[in-house]
RNA sequence: GCGCGGGUGGUGGAAUCGGUAGACACGAGGGACUUAAAAUCCCUUGGCCUUAACAGCCGUGCGGGUUCAAGUCCCGCCCCGCGCACCA
């Protein structure tokens, strides 16, 4: 018998499949269905591959191998992310220029690729920093720019010490470099950008049915950050200058207790006075002074400083202070708001501080049919027993607003606290002082904060609980203005109201368990403010309005009064892609004396990088190429006079966000891609990769749509599945780093012996696509032993001769093929890979067993074989392909067909029935799949182990067909 | 803090609709084969009680709830990972 060696007939059947052009496609014969699918393609920032790259690209491996072999023109493209920071660093790490870096780097990644099986069409590779790729690159900048997309602006952006560069914003990841990891500075320089913000709405409304991993849709969803809002003018007061604030709560207007502008707000030297002017300029000198990095790592503790001036509120003329502080931001919004300390966390932090008047305008409303408090005996006190489950209602007779409210809270007193004070204080409850811990009876009551306002019936703001001892029950019985009554839970939400009175209760209860807490310590409990929906109060003629009515309406008002307007915002900022780095494609424009910034005509592109030898950043504001005075220094194109080259390249980022295009048109020169191809090719059908949820793959959709409306591209969208997949980790549960020492090297793997199929097979099989695998140096060999198995148990099946199988048999070896291929096919169109290589091993395990029966040419054996190699061969395609071979097919098993599962062999005419007893298992009973309900039960209630349970006439009985029978007693 | 995931044996992980919890694999233990080892094949493997088997009880982070039945649904809490991070 021969023995699985992968080693031998791995390099045997890449170079056979390299020969034959297996993975070739025409990609202008449209005769059969596409399937276009690949990964993000690599980048090259170190000497090669490392093992979650792998399980990266397998992925996309599978998928168009699957469908290759499902009779669809297959497209599997490769190629190479070129330009721009990473491979420029791995140059200089190197000391070599960066073309040459790169073209020697990937000698070694194309064979790592080639090495783990990929079933790439090398025909067609991109590079995206070659001139006739880059060319393209640059007109398509040149398309933006005509759109009014690409423009020129002078303001503080993000700056990399290391890098010498700036940076967008996508690659800041949390104040530091995406790169070198190194913190950012904020410059003020003049750059290049793409106006992607003029496409935020359009890119968010689509995110939601894009059928992509969800991480990501949020990613982008939050990255975009849509706010509806209103600005809000207020006059200053005592002069005529207006401070406009964005708000995305104009319903809280009223309950604006000071304005608060960022420190670098243009009006903010106006507004001190004599008074204030020395700590004004103090604090703008400090502000200016710590960097924005510095202001968000330090903590929260709210900064400020009143300037002297005052604020006129447009709608109650309510005169209010204008204070500047750090934590409103001077690049959002309009750089000053409205606070509203009331109901928002931020505001009530800097009130607290400054002892600024906090004002209520938002009541909670415990819904609609909560009746009452004059309506109401009162649901006052109530307690809860964990032990009868039962809650403790004290109806009081004497006051129809529950005698325990005595006011609002005192300022800057939080609800908890104050309810605590008025049981003690007012109510004269002693034992409230003796908390109890979790678990005991709870007493709590409601209250209105406000017991002046002409509120509406079910404007209470606040449900507050408080714990009591023990002692407190027996006291609180002998109350003698209190009636005591248990209830359930259904009769409490019948007593607040219908639909999730209850739940209210509930929250109390929790919340009262850690003001019990902070109480004992002598603390007050902070409770998290409301900011949410509600009744308005204290607001006017707008008092008793719901808030969302109360935006509309309020907005409605301040437009018509000429004061205000409702305004949309996003976070997300204008794409910046100048860099003052060499490696990347030059930006396609020259200064001109005359005529300013000037396009290089379409017919000029490319204009092409210029060898430079060093090409290492000088720092500054300018890249090395300001040193090419001869590449520097050329005639404009409209007025032929003397002009400069724009010296900034562009981002990498802007060079990945369309090769997906070229791709499907890679050698045209006349075009960046015929839009006739692209229709047919059009959308990928399946992307995936690793990194990049917010910069490559928001940019492209960017992009994408700018061709589509321009007609280029037949679909708005660029990627129809994008598939969001985790690393390996190193067994040490760490990211792998070279400097950790703790990187598996999938190279080493595969020559130890294992091959390429059982590293794949293996980083399927681990975990699911979406999760981290953590590297176990047991899973190889793990998987190899089950490709052993197939090996074997193919070798058994060519050497025995036919074999005459019991009818049986054969249809148990039919039903186990038939079901495999069944779940296989499903799973890999699920992406749960995982899955998909257990059912493979479960098939294996059971054919072992079958095999005793006899083994050898039969139709069911033969079916059973050939079905297992074709599913396996997108897992592992190198013995797949062997074993086909050996059993004497000329064809490639990756271009033969997909076996097809035939539903009469997923019947089955026997039934296995649970039986229960109360929701327990008693027994199991294997039943012909054509019994009755009858049948079943009467079986079930005679079988011995059930009777045990059962005794006498049972409840009832739940029949499940075809599934369980459940006796209840 | 907010948003999104998640918490299941010694380990990685299974479990369409609520309906046999722990598939598959790793590790561990035992056996067969072998002079021996490796490889291969077979068996056992959540916990507790029990000499053992049968049977039973407990068991999917914690506390409640809904249900004939909960890993799965609802409420609250705790913990972990990721993302955003003073965005009004």
């Amino acid at each position: 018998m021969k023995r699985y060696n992968p080693t031998e007939i791995e390099q045997k059947w890449q170079e056979k499949w390299e020969q034959d052009g297996t993975y070739a496609l025409d990609l202008s014969d449209h005769s059969k269905s596409k399937y276009f699918g690949f990964s993000m393609l690599p980048g090259i920032t170190g000497a090669g591959i490392h093992i979650g790259h792998g399980r990266t690209y397998q992925f996309s491996d599978i998928k168009v191998r699957a469908k290759r072999q499902q009779g669809y023109a297959a497209y599997h493209p490769i190629g190479w992310d070129s330009f721009g920071l990473p491979v420029e660093n791995y140059a200089i790490k190197v000391g070599k220029k960066p073309r040459d870096a790169h073209d020697d780097a990937k000698v070694n990644f194309k064979k790592q690729l080639k090495r783990l099986g990929f079933s790439y069409d090398w025909s067609k590779e991109v590079s995206t920093a070659d001139p006739e790729y880059y060319k393209w690159t640059q007109w398509i900048f040149n398309k933006l720019y005509e759109h009014d997309l690409a423009y020129q602006k002078e303001s503080p952006q993000w700056w990399c010490e290391t890098d010498q560069t700036v940076l967008a914003n996508e690659q800041v990841e949390g104040g530091k470099c995406w790169r070198c990891g190194n913190q950012v500075v904020k410059k003020n320089l003049k750059q290049w950008f793409f106006r992607i913000t003029a496409y935020a709405d359009e890119i968010l409304e689509a995110t939601d049915d894009l059928n992509w991993t969800d991480s990501v849709k949020v990613m982008q969803k939050n990255w975009i950050g849509k706010s509806v809002g209103a600005e809000v003018d207020f006059k200053v007061d005592g002069r005529d200058a207006t401070i406009t604030v964005f708000t995305t709560r104009p319903d809280t207007l009223f309950g604006a207790t000071v304005m608060v502008l960022a420190p670098e707000h243009p009006m903010v030297k106006t507004l001190a006075t004599a008074d204030t002017e020395t700590a004004v300029k103090a604090y703008i000198t400090e502000s200016a002074r710590k960097s924005e990095i510095e202001r968000m790592n330090e903590t929260r503790e709210k900064t400020g400083v009143f300037t002297g001036s005052y604020a006129i509120n447009p709608v109650n003329g309510e005169r209010i202070p204008i204070w500047l502080a750090d934590y409103v931001l001077a690049g959002y919004g309009t750089g000053a708001i409205m606070a509203v300390p009331a109901h928002d966390e931020r505001d009530f932090a800097f009130a607290e501080k400054f002892k600024i008047s906090v004002k209520d305008v938002v009541a909670q409303d415990f819904g609609d049919e909560l009746p009452d408090p004059k309506e109401v005996e009162g649901v006052v006190v109530i307690g809860y027993d964990p032990n009868t489950k039962k809650f403790m209602g004290l109806k009081n007779g004497h006051n129809n607003r529950g005698w325990l409210v005595a006011g609002g809270r005192e300022e800057g007193e939080t609800f908890e606290h104050a309810a605590y004070r008025e049981l003690r204080e007012e109510a004269g409850f002693a034992q409230v002082e003796a908390m109890i811990p979790l678990g005991a009876p709870v007493y709590s009551y409601y209250f209105n904060s406000n017991k002046q306002s002409n509120r509406r019936s079910k404007g209470y703001n606040f449900l507050a609980i408080i714990n009591a001892s023990d002692q407190g029950e027996t006291d609180l019985e002998a109350h003698e203005d209190f009636e005591v009554y248990w209830d359930t839970v259904e009769g409490l939400r019948e007593r607040t109201n219908p639909d999730g009175g209850a739940d209210h209760w509930m929250e109390g209860i929790e919340r009262a368990r850690h003001a019990a807490k902070a109480y004992d310590k002598g603390e007050r409990y902070q409770a998290p403010l409301y900011h949410g929906e509600g009744i308005l109060i204290n607001s006017g003629t707008f008092d008793g309005m719901r808030t969302e009515e109360a935006r509309e309406e309020i907005v409605a008002w301040l437009e018509q009064q000429g004061v205000g307007r409702s305004k949309v915002t996003y976070k997300m900022r204008d794409w910046l892609i100048s860099r003052q780095r060499y490696w990347g494609a030059p930006i396609p424009i020259v200064h001109c004396e005359k005529d300013g910034a000037v396009p290089v005509p379409d017919d000029q592109l490319p204009v092409v990088l210029p060898d430079v030898d060093d090409f290492k950043p000088r720092g500054g504001a300018t890249s090395v190429l300001a040193e090419v005075e001869d590449w520097v220094n050329t005639a404009c194109p409209t007025c032929g006079g003397p002009a400069k080259r724009e010296t900034d390249t562009m981002d990498g980022y802007a060079c990945s966000s369309w090769y997906f295009l070229r791709y499907i048109d890679p050698f045209n020169t006349k075009q960046a891609w015929n839009p006739e191809v692209e229709s047919h090719w059009s959308p990928v059908d399946f992307y995936n990769g690793a990194d990049h949820a917010v910069a490559h793959l928001l940019y492209s959709r960017f992009w994408q749509r700018f061709f589509y409306k321009l007609g280029l591209v037949s679909h708005p969208e660029p990627f129809k599945r994008m598939m969001y997949n985790a690393y390996v980790l190193a067994s040490d549960g760490q990211k792998m780093s070279k400097s950790k020492g703790n990187v598996v090297d999938p190279m080493e793997i595969m020559e130890s012996g294992y091959g390429a199929d059982s590293l794949r097979v293996y980083e399927m099989f681990a975990a699911p696509y979406e999760q981290e695998i953590i590297w176990d140096p047991n899973g190889v060999p793990g998987t190899y032993r089950f490709l052993n198995r197939v090996w074997n148990l193919t070798q058994e099946y060519l050497e025995a001769e036919s074999v005459e199988l019991d009818e049986k048999v054969a249809t148990n070896i039919l039903k186990i093929a038939h079901k495999t291929v069944k779940k296989v096919t499903d799973d890999i169109e699920n992406d749960k890979f995982n899955t998909a290589v257990s059912t493979m091993m479960e098939a294996v395990n059971s054919y072992y067993k079958l095999k005793e029966s006899g083994i050898g040419t039969s139709d069911a054996w033969t079916f059973a074989i050939e079905s297992l190699l074709k599913v396996l061969a997108p897992f592992a395609p190198h013995i797949t392909e062997e074993l086909w071979s050996q059993l004497g097919h000329d064809t490639t098993i990756h271009v033969d067909g997909w076996p097809k599962w035939d539903d009469a062999y997923l019947q089955t005419d026997e039934l296995i029935v649970i039986v229960q007893v109360n929701g327990k298992l008693r027994a199991k009973l294997t039943v012909p799949a054509d019994s009755t309900e009858g049948d079943v039960k009467v079986r079930a209630l005679s079988n011995e182990a059930v009777q045990k349970f059962v005794s006498g006439e049972p409840k009832k009985i739940i029949y499940v067909p075809g599934r369980l029978v459940n006796i209840v007693i």
